[in-house]
DNA sequence: CCCTTGCATTTGAACGCTCAAATTCGTACT
DNA sequence: AGTACGAATTTGAGCGTTCAAATGCAAGGG
């Protein structure tokens, strides 16, 4: 039953079909859905007519072929996934639909559990041609992957920075958490805040540093002298749980900036349950405005990711590497805005 | 630079190089690939030293143009979304994972704004041969697309029943939600509540109805007959904020059954922030066992959906459709099972 | 000893497209 | 009038695989 459709349609429509039909050559046919201009418009209407007139659809299988290229490109994630809150989903979605203006689509790759594993996948993918390029959703300390595929010539974009090698020659693009969190600590300075505690994983050369290297930049600029004490590093946002009460006495602080949302969640939560307290007696701010974000209550002040403006920088630099004419890596942070939600 | 390394390759493996390599017809090397036990275990062994010389990997072009298949499979969303907390990233990636082993790949497809124009967006893709099959990863009342696919021959599984044509001839897998409900009322009945309320939206004919009659005749089943004054029909969770107090306050339940994660989220969160009263007061319970589900404190208790065996099904399907051995549509409901999380 | 059978392997033709080169034709230039 | 040019179009090859049919070859039966 089904796939019976396509066996009992007469023949397929393919260029050839098409051109017998508008008494052109098979070329005329290609040149009018890729190079219209090169085709006088008379002889483009009768061709377009032709195609309309039989619902001819280039074969897909055809053009990667002869082109040498499946306009795929794989988005390949781990096959565990650390996040407790996923910006992911939002971020693929981007992705595609941008891809999708640029004449590209996704394939969502599952595979690897560590860099080596990845890179045997993408030495598989591209072995076969299945994908012109690569994404990389997330970096880490010390990521292989893009180097491996820059070397191999793979074109590839990072989600992240090279943190351990900030010369790396990849492409990539990044959010700038430093700025991000520069700007929370200016809306606190504005709120009257003084003493600013910092809560999240503790130094780790990379991301961490920034994060929290923007917030004390950011205070000392608005005339707020950090307090190093104000630091509580946990790895896990469930360690909040039990550590946080005991630095909240110590220290006093009246705003808790959060490395990112996970964390501030949890935050609130345990400040939610400190007996005798009301949650809003500190405030507390997160990153990556991701869902969690927008629904816990308080309503979080959040770091928002400008998820459409990576993709577009992806794209275009995907594209510009695929289609061989890419002058050099993009490399590119992008300033954050912050998304104020005020207590109600 | 970047796409040199194509070009300086003396000139990639094909068919006929490892064919020559070996010394057989590259139908034989084709054969030891995709039939090895057409080929004599020698030769065969042969054949397999000249690829892994020469690191041959087949060209997937070449493959879906000689066999008309991409092995592509479109896993197609709107582009907008409207549930708060997302299952399709760990939906999506359970089904790219059983669909590698399956020798399938998924495409992520953002397009679309309705019913209409996610057709329009089937019609091309299946035209131009870009997939072979379709995974819609949610349905609604009236979904006129599995309808569609299945009458134009495209393969194709649903996640989520045809709930206004019970007959539709299409395939598809559902989590049983009556069943889940059930499960949810025994849990409930055992822990002693009797007087148990549903927070929903209002019955559509669908999904929301079987939801709410799966709680009523869980409890009807352990003997307690529910009170229809207890169901607080609500669109949008954000409506609880408001309107749940007085809800409590009049049938005062000692337990709120959610249509879903977001739903309870959004309740925990208004009976947190009640005056004078402790969140545990009142036990809440969720469905889909998101990861909100286990963030939120005190963790609520949930119906989980079997993502994996949900992917497994839906592939098993789509591949005996699009190898055309598909016998009579998969139409299956699954049983979930009760995440319990007792308030700490 | 020849013919059949069946297995292992080879041959050649698609599959549907794009690219590069060749051809046609009308126009402008000498 | 003859040639040169450029634009529009056509020709033919090639992309790398699979499928169907043909061939080669050894073993078994008459």
């Amino acid at each position: 039953m089904v796939g019976a459709a396509a066996r009992d349609v007469p023949r397929r429509a393919t260029l050839h079909s098409v051109a017998a039909a508008a008494g052109v050559s098979h070329q005329t046919v290609s040149n009018v859905l890729n190079a219209p201009d090169r085709v006088r418009p008379e002889t483009r209407a009768r061709v377009l007519q032709a195609i309309n007139a039989v619902g001819y659809r280039p074969d897909e299988a055809g053009r990667a072929l002869a082109r040498r290229s499946s306009r795929l490109v794989s988005f390949h994630v781990g096959v565990e996934r650390h996040d407790r809150v996923s910006m992911l989903d939002d971020f693929a979605r981007a992705l595609a639909r941008v891809g999708d203006a640029h004449g590209y689509r996704l394939v969502l790759d599952v595979a690897g559990r560590d860099d080596a594993e990845q890179i045997a996948s993408f030495e598989d993918l591209t072995a076969r041609r299945a994908v012109d390029g690569v994404v990389i959703p997330a970096t880490h300390v010390g990521d292989r992957r893009p180097g491996w595929l820059t070397a191999h010539g793979v074109p590839v974009v990072a989600f992240g920075r090279p943190w351990h090698e900030p010369a790396a020659p990849h492409s990539w693009v990044d959010v700038d958490g430093r700025h991000g969190m520069r700007l929370v600590a200016e809306h606190l300075v504005a709120a009257g805040h003084t003493r600013v505690a910092y809560v999240g994983p503790p130094p780790d050369g990379g991301m961490e540093d920034d994060r929290m290297a923007g917030l004390v930049d950011g205070l000392r600029d608005h005339g707020v002298v950090h307090d190093p004490r104000l630091v509580l590093p946990v790895a896990d946002p469930d360690a909040l749980r039990d550590r946080l009460p005991a630095f909240l006495d110590a220290g006093r602080p009246t705003a808790l900036v959060c490395r990112d949302d996970s964390f501030a969640f949890e935050a609130v939560q345990v400040l939610a349950g400190r007996p005798g307290r009301q949650v809003e007696d500190v405030t507390v701010t997160g990153f990556d405005d991701s869902r969690l974000a927008r629904v816990v209550r308080p309503g979080l002040t959040s770091v928002a990711q400008p998820l459409d403006q990576v993709a577009e920088l992806i794209w275009s630099s995907l594209v510009a590497q695929i289609e061989g004419r890419a002058q050099q890596p993009l490399q590119r942070l992008i300033r954050p805005r912050l998304v104020v939600r005020p207590t109600p």
